[in-house]
DNA sequence: CATCACCTGTATAACGTTATAGAGCCGCGC
DNA sequence: GCGCGGCTCTATAACGTTATACAGGTGATG
């Protein structure tokens, strides 16, 4: 249908391959020849026919960023941010939902499904070391999130660790002794929900703090209505807690609203942490105390890093980045808002 | 790189043409061949290469949903459905994310960037009638949400007015006289805020409630902040409204969060009502009435719309469509919780 | 003046697929 | 026995691009 080619050439007088070296210059040109087809590539609106390039080249300029749900805002903030970067490096992103579902994950790593993909984006859920070491698929592979460790791959994440740390550090400063944890995972899943609780533990054992079994409440997912269910459990204790330090934004919010149907004033009764810093948090009632991973760095660094493998780029730098994270107080542990 | 269709020709022992008829039952196959060819795909490992396929056929098998946010919970819904459709039929979803900036609605429109895409569904913003006229590609085109009318392409959104009028018609049920509108724009975008404000203006005018310009608050975009700015504003009126009705859910959870910040009580001194009923709206404090589209009949019939253009049938029914909606009551105008 | 290197531009062979034209083969009816 | 239709299967020409090999012309150098 479109203009091709063929018919620049025509038009200009030249040859089809001078014209292809007009367009993505690898051969160079006479000045006359090349204004001359440019000016045809101008008069008739000439856009090159990516299918055929990409036939050619034997790459597609698409990457994929699979993500385990599109409806939590943080992997959408994470996504509008990797879909930019992507565009200007001259890639076309396609979001992919695996809905944390376990085939959906080995299906985008064989890449059986995915012969249009020059590389992958994988926040993985429920696949381990094996799943990705036993990858047949030969196109770049980038993690970000869950960690999935010793495999060769690019991984990029906050150290969650450290993050939980700060979180319970902060509750402690605010003189809170009892304190929750909601989100761990039963199976051995989401690495990062045992990063989480590592982080937790180890605080609270650094803090003179008791470790209550009975105050790690699990969760099968990591949404507002998984956090609201758990922490009703957690008031439902004969001693509940007098702080909450959720898996992440989402799970925090549930908790909220829990606290708000039962009656408990936060964060006079109970305080409130999350991970993320999603835009929902800063206009709950009370606004939210979260850590904040840098969206914008995990999701730049993890299309540069797949589109220089992808181009066969040396890449410096170690295969694991841990990108930094701040602790935003707000009203939920009685910082007023600015 | 991977395998294609000679090595399953040479393993199989038949030629090429036979093993893509197996592939794609174009023409018939002996039995015997079909089970030879069949078994050397599956030993092999065969996908074929989508590049060349759609080179050959002239299509790519890309469709694009291009949405002013992807952070807006609304579009993030509708989009996991609309994916989600889409691979149903075989096709792959790009989102788009066109930042409500009307040079990127217009580039698509036009194609120039989109060789790759056999079809666009937009949610435009900024361009109107005469810039989809003069849309230059030939690719099928599906408008969704905001009013273009008038023009020769599909368009599938709720009834804005019909929308408003429910929504305002349950504050004056519930005893509100004051009742204001959050979202009205300057400009002649953004049809659907104008047709809210006009539901709004006659139901207003239906429960002979006078129309007070200074009650409709207008705003530059439509997140959360927006709602809040707003509605401060509107408390600062001598005469502060006693219910706000907002173009979308999250100006509405914007308005809630400013309530909260001025110690105004919600539902007693001012309920709050929005439209879109995305998932934060049912843990806000209070929960957010709302007037709820049905996201997966728009996300799905937008899909199978379009995908029924690019494949040339014919189809039925009107080119717009508009979609069901329900009125869902909740605490922010006084339901109490399930 | 011959040789050589260089610089432009051209012809053409892929890339992997699908659709078209046609080649064998078999059995049936005249 | 011959022609014919139907059934499988094959050979091959596209699709639009890029990379390779090559041709023609020009200027510099010995």
């Amino acid at each position: 249908m479109g203009v091709n080619l063929k018919d620049i050439a025509q038009r200009a007088g030249v040859s089809l391959a001078t014209v292809s070296n007009v367009v993505n210059g690898y051969r160079p040109v006479g000045e006359r020849t090349r204004q001359r087809v440019q000016q045809a590539i101008d008069e008739l609106g000439y856009s090159p026919n990516l299918g055929a390039r990409h036939l050619r080249r034997g790459r597609t300029g698409l990457i994929a960023l699979a993500i385990p749900e599109l409806t939590n805002p943080y992997f959408a903030e994470l996504a509008e941010i990797a879909i930019s970067e992507a565009a200007a490096l001259g890639y076309t992103l396609v979001m992919e939902n695996t809905a944390a579902d376990r085939e959906a994950e080995l299906a985008l790593l064989d890449g059986s499904r995915q012969r249009i993909i020059d590389g992958l984006i994988l926040s993985p859920v429920r696949v381990g070391r094996e799943e990705v070491l036993a990858r047949t698929a030969g196109s770049p592979l980038v993690l970000i999130g869950e960690g999935v460790y010793d495999v060769p791959h690019d991984h990029i994440a906050i150290d969650n660790v450290a993050a939980s740390h700060a979180a319970i550090r902060h509750l402690v400063a605010i003189g809170r002794r009892r304190i929750a944890f909601i989100g761990a995972t039963p199976g051995g899943d989401r690495q990062s929900a045992h990063l989480r609780v590592r982080g937790y533990r180890e605080a609270l054992a650094a803090a003179g703090l008791p470790y209550r079994p009975l105050l790690v409440a699990r969760t099968d997912a990591f949404g507002r209505l998984d956090g609201m269910r758990a922490m009703r459990d957690l008031l439902a204790l004969g001693d509940p807690p007098d702080a909450v330090f959720g898996y992440n934004d989402l799970v925090a919010i549930g908790a909220l609203r829990a606290l708000a149907e039962a009656g408990h004033r936060v964060p006079e009764d109970v305080a409130v942490v999350g991970i993320d810093d999603i835009e929902e948090g800063r206009f709950t009632a009370p606004t939210l105390t979260t850590i904040a991973p840098d969206k914008r760095v995990i999701g730049r660094l993890a299309v540069r890093r797949l589109v220089a493998r992808i181009e066969g780029a040396e890449v410096a730098g170690p295969l694991t980045v841990q990108t930094p994270f701040r602790l935003l107080r707000r009203g939920s542990t009685g910082t007023p808002d600015a």
